[in-house]
DNA sequence: GTCTATAGAAAGATAGAC
DNA sequence: GTCTATCTTTCTATAGAC
């Protein structure tokens, strides 16, 4: 790969990073090109030679972060699947998680945007829901008699915790919520 | 009540009514304090007459919109309790509610928006949220061993459930999502 | 590929007339 | 209480130099 090839998309990885997490930190429209830009030391006018549109990088910034999350890793070789989906749960539910201190979820924490933003955007979202709840059962499914409705409803929980808890501003309350999700899509795992 | 005082109130409802509406529907940024006026046949002059910020709107609004949700109002006394949640819970996980042609949940999609809004807006927020899972377990702690641990959880899939149906534009994946979470969040308190 | 400069549009909030 | 007019700021996107 050539040097210049090389070093464009190490700024475009930098640009999607930057942009995801000013987005989920401050909302879509709170955040300027110019801003996200200023983040990865580089200005506005750099920005259109990767994206074409505001639009299009929210798109990829969302496909990006589905790419980085915890499920979408590989399991480690040393440990069960029933523990791993544990293992998940708990980061998820997690208020490092929710403070945005853990790689972020963009389902958790960008619904409402992008509920209102272009199709091409919320294509990206649906795929991620999509393969989220896909990659859960097969690893569910070694284990228990759990079924796409189970994880349905348990990633509705998890999304729907982590989203309140997030929005929330009662740390009693917040601690509250997130045991209760924690413990409850645990028992329906294990009951499944 | 003297005429004039009559006449604000009435507008303070109309601009209320129309910009949660538009809140939910394009999203806090996307809507101008220009265009909720308008909704209402006025200008956006008027509008300081009654609130000193578009963020008071806000918090107003969400606060209005949780006193006007099915489940603030009284249970109708031909009913049971359990059959009243049933049938709530009918009615939120239900694709009137997700296409906004009912009345919609502030705390379903606005959660983005409102995780990076004021704290005053967050405070009511958490308060509206507070308050439903608090009516929620004085219904179904009369028939079932319900506890807070468990409103906790189905309140967190409803509302999941709920944002991520709007969110995504997959007609088929939709509704197995909203059927799911109907069936398990029905399954726990049946349970419970 | 990245920079500076700027065009063009839109928004929140205020001032003053009626 | 509601109107019109305006100030001021901010943003997306483009143009052209290097």
């Amino acid at each position: 790969m050539p040097l210049t090839q090389e070093h464009k998309l190490r700024s475009r990885k930098k640009i999607l990073d930057s942009a995801l997490k000013l987005f989920i930190a401050h909302g879509f429209n709170n955040v300027s090109i110019d801003k996200i830009m200023q983040n990865v030391n580089m200005t506005r006018g750099a920005f259109y030679a990767h994206f074409s549109s505001k639009s299009e990088l929210y798109k990829e910034s969302i496909l990006n972060a589905a790419f980085n999350t915890d499920l979408a890793q590989m399991k480690p070789e040393n440990i069960s699947e029933q523990e791993w989906i544990k293992k998940l749960l708990k980061g998820y539910l997690n208020s490092d998680h929710i403070s945005l201190k853990s790689k972020p979820c963009p389902l958790a924490f960008l619904s409402t945007d992008v509920a209102v933003s272009k199709p091409e955007v919320r294509k990206a979202f649906t795929t991620t829901y999509i393969n989220m709840n896909k990659t859960i059962l097969n690893y569910t499914k070694t284990y228990s008699s759990c079924e796409e409705e189970q994880t349905l409803a348990i990633t509705a929980m998890i999304i729907g915790g982590a989203a309140i808890a997030r929005a929330i501003n009662d740390e009693e309350t917040r601690s509250k919520l997130l045991k209760s999700c924690r413990e409850t899509s645990q028992k329906i795992l294990d009951g499944a």
